[in-house]
DNA sequence: CTCTGTGCAAAGCGTTTGCAAACGA
DNA sequence: TCGTTTGCAAACGCTTTGCACAGAG
């Protein structure tokens, strides 16, 4: 059971049963669209409304606790924040799953090459995943 | 001057003067979102529609003449299809510059690791560029 | 008790669709 | 000429907003 009571918290964000289970779903899930969230969250609460959903992924987002992940030709997913990863999205099933690749040199290459300073990287990989090979 | 009519009709898009100068701004801007490719389309054709617009950008998407790029807090840009590459963004001025980076042997040790094949890549690197350092 | 969060309904915005007229080949 | 494309208006789908009530701290 994690504590996300008190991660809610430590953003400014109020313990609420909405918040608690939507931590849960994307804990659980791993990647999920709104659409998906929105189907869990209706089965614990069937009053829920999709503005509750939007707002509070909104909120979560600006405070950092989750991220949102822009999909190739897909709608984009969300995530609860971890250690820096890449993606890599099955074009069959649509399954995603992280992987934990090391990109330094190449973003030191980038750099250099471009002059820019450099504080994020997001990589989509897009292929078949071993079960829809 | 380059002969984007027989690039379309390569295509199957017949060369209408609204298809080349949708072309001919996406050449010459290199990256460019739908509104602004409306503003520019307008100047030149003041009844243009934004149907038009959304109508030609998803017929040459499909046809793999152009693409779409996703962008972090970012509204997606389009661009002429070209030899891979990776992109990156400025944070500060939203300008958007190709790089090429050799990924190669990230993109091998992904599938070894994940057991996915792997056919695409998407990176995008965010920062700021030199003029807003 | 106070202030924040929820749910509803309406509004907003970007994108798509249907159709008649115009146009490319 | 024939099939495609354009431009308009309407429809659509996703997301946001305003407000009254409920609930967390």
């Amino acid at each position: 059971m994690n504590n996300y009571t008190d991660i809610l918290r430590q953003h400014n964000l109020k313990a609420t049963p909405q918040r608690l289970e939507i931590t849960n779903a994307l804990y659980q899930a791993g990647h999920i669209t709104i659409e998906k969230l929105y189907e869990i969250m209706h089965k614990k609460f069937n009053s829920i409304s999709l503005a509750t959903i939007y707002k509070n992924i909104n909120l979560m987002v600006e405070a950092s606790f989750i991220q949102e992940v822009k999909v190739p030709n897909a709608k984009s997913v969300y995530e609860l924040t971890k250690d820096k990863h890449s993606h890599i999205v099955c074009s069959s099933c649509g399954d995603i799953t992280d992987v934990d690749l090391d990109l330094d040199s190449i973003i030191k290459d980038a750099a250099t090459i471009s002059s820019h300073t450099i504080d994020r990287s997001d990589l989509v990989l897009s292929g078949t995943c071993k079960n829809c090979q």
